[in-house]
DNA sequence: CAAGATTCTGAAACCGCTTCCTGACTAGTG
DNA sequence: CACTAGTCAGGAAGCGGTTTCAGAATCTTG
């Protein structure tokens, strides 16, 4: 029923009804200078007028190039992928690449798995924030193109946010309150972000005199926050940093349920700044990171990758951060 | 660089490896039983000793099947897609299905500009609440095998949510808590479901002698929301439905600015059961479409459509419809 | 205007896989 | 045991492009 969609129309076609090969036509399409104008003309007045379009399977299978890139997200329902995804796949299309969508439910195992199956259907992968092992990640460096995005793996490309400074610029804020004491709500352990967080904020609170209770590794979502918040509440501390926004919520959903206010007892920092982090209230204090930048720089890097055009030092990328100073802080409890 | 990735194994060197002719490994994986134990045997060993997995592209090429989906949304960033996305991905994978996904961004010229480049590349489309109008959409038909989500186009085989029955159950709702008035915030015009879901209020609301005000078309996202509040709050109603959960949520952010209790005041009921439509304070009743059973059922579908089995009576899909009843709704006000 | 240098063009091979067709071999039958 | 029917495997064509190579056409130049 489907077999003869439409009319298929092929080079062949083209070549016919402009009087020439095909080579002319695959040459006049590839590299219009390198034909006569004469030829040129006949040949894209004949593929326009029977509308033709290469096949892309055909084509992928001589250049051994196939358009496509493969993104891996571990979780879209996390509202601060589909900002980077929207932006990736936008800037895919501008150079006429195809994007392959691969959600992994967080599950590590599946990622690699999912990766390995589609390598030979795409020219490279992004991977954005991978929670597979580092080793497993290596495996793929001189098999297959890949850029990860919020994560470092030894040599791999990367485009990071610069959570270093984020985490500094929220510090020197919560400081400036009078917050000598705060609690950070972690992320998954196999998280480079986390880890990042993690240590910069060791880092930030022991050279700012600030006590530093870490709470551990909780799931990056809002029951996760949620699930945190009563540890945060039984800890000595005036502020928190969570992870994620959507941990942040989380937190001040169930503070509120304890009949904690937010900010007057408790601060609370987000990370992303997902869209909704302004829009509800109290509005949230977050440090944003760009995803919409993240996306378009990994595409270009991977592009870059692909023509051969990028030197050692280009293949890390970073991107900046910025605190949003929303309601979600305030002065210290005294 | 890329040239080489790896060693590129083809079939003819499993054939070579397991000493048969490459039509026998191709046969033994297509149709195991069509070839004898032995030789069966043979090349299923060599293909797992070299570690072949078949050329997409040069099976496309042959049979004219890509074994990939185009997937199109309107807006990824809209918490209800993501959750469709997930399934459709998810269930396609099981059929060793790969999804192509196009975000348009809300644009129906792009919509259909994306959809006929990818036309060669993919089996079949995916169209979530395509914002194309319906003369567009039929021009697809006998063309590329497409089905819908959310969206009726005259014979285009759909799943689709009981929106009507979604609507019912929320008046009926609204009228036994006492509400005589209600304002309806309207979605996209071209969207089948904001149209069915006005339709099934005007029905629903004149049979039971409820008021309605109908207060045109929003945008379907939070701000859309937040600037229909006020004129939800000038209308002479006492509860209001918007055609999303972000509408919802930003109708409940704008009436607190504006000092109007939820649900004290004016009821709000949303339409999706977006993750956060729980966790928010108040907690936003509304009428949940299952996104993963609609995102699967779509894919059932789609690959329903491409074995031809698939008679005229199956090629519409409609999935339950419920209401969730949380904090947003309370008594009419006196 | 002829000879050589250049630019264009077409024929053909090839990418990796599927599938049709044919021949070889096995099994079944009288 | 000879003959037919039925299995199974291999050769080859072909899917729709790209690219190499060599020959044809055109342009220079003396």
């Amino acid at each position: 029923m489907w077999e003869n969609r439409g009319v298929v129309v092929t080079i062949k076609d083209v070549a016919r009804l402009a009087g020439v090969s095909v080579s002319s036509v695959s040459r006049t399409l590839a590299a219009p200078e390198s034909v006569r104008p004469g030829t040129r003309e006949r040949v894209l007045r004949a593929a326009a007028e029977v509308g033709y379009s290469p096949n892309a399977a055909a084509r992928a299978l001589t250049t051994g190039r196939t358009y496509n890139v493969g993104l891996v997200v571990p979780d879209l329902a996390n509202p601060f992928f589909p900002t980077v995804v929207k932006a990736i796949q936008s800037r895919a299309r501008e150079f006429d690449y195809s994007v392959l969508l691969v959600d992994t439910d967080e599950d590590p195992t599946a990622e690699v798995e999912l990766i390995r199956k589609l390598v030979k259907q795409v020219d490279g992968f992004l991977l954005c924030g991978p929670r597979a092992p580092d080793e497993d990640l290596r495996s793929f460096i001189g098999e297959t193109p890949v850029v990860t995005v919020n994560r470092r793996v030894g040599p791999i490309p990367s485009v990071i946010c610069d959570h270093t400074d984020g985490v500094r610029q929220a510090v020197g804020h919560l400081a400036a309150l009078g917050h000598r004491a705060l609690a950070y709500v972690g992320g998954p352990r196999a998280s480079t972000v986390n880890r990042e967080r993690a240590r910069g904020l060791r880092t930030m609170c022991a050279s700012m005199g600030i006590e530093l209770v870490d709470l551990g590794n909780a799931t990056p979502n809002f029951d996760g926050g949620a699930a945190a918040a009563d540890l945060v509440l039984a800890a000595p501390v005036t502020a928190v940093l969570a992870y994620n926004d959507l941990q942040a919520l989380g937190l001040v959903s169930r503070f509120r349920e304890r009949g904690a206010s937010v900010p007057e007892q408790i601060s609370v920092v987000g990370f992303d700044d997902i869209p909704l982090a302004g829009q509800v209230s109290p509005r949230l204090t977050t440090i944003a990171q760009r995803g919409d930048l993240l996306g378009r720089a990994a595409v270009d890097l991977l592009l870059d990758l692909l023509q051969d055009r990028v030197g050692a030092a280009g293949s890390r990328r970073v991107m900046p951060t910025q605190l949003i100073v929303r309601d979600s802080t305030g002065l210290a409890a005294v």
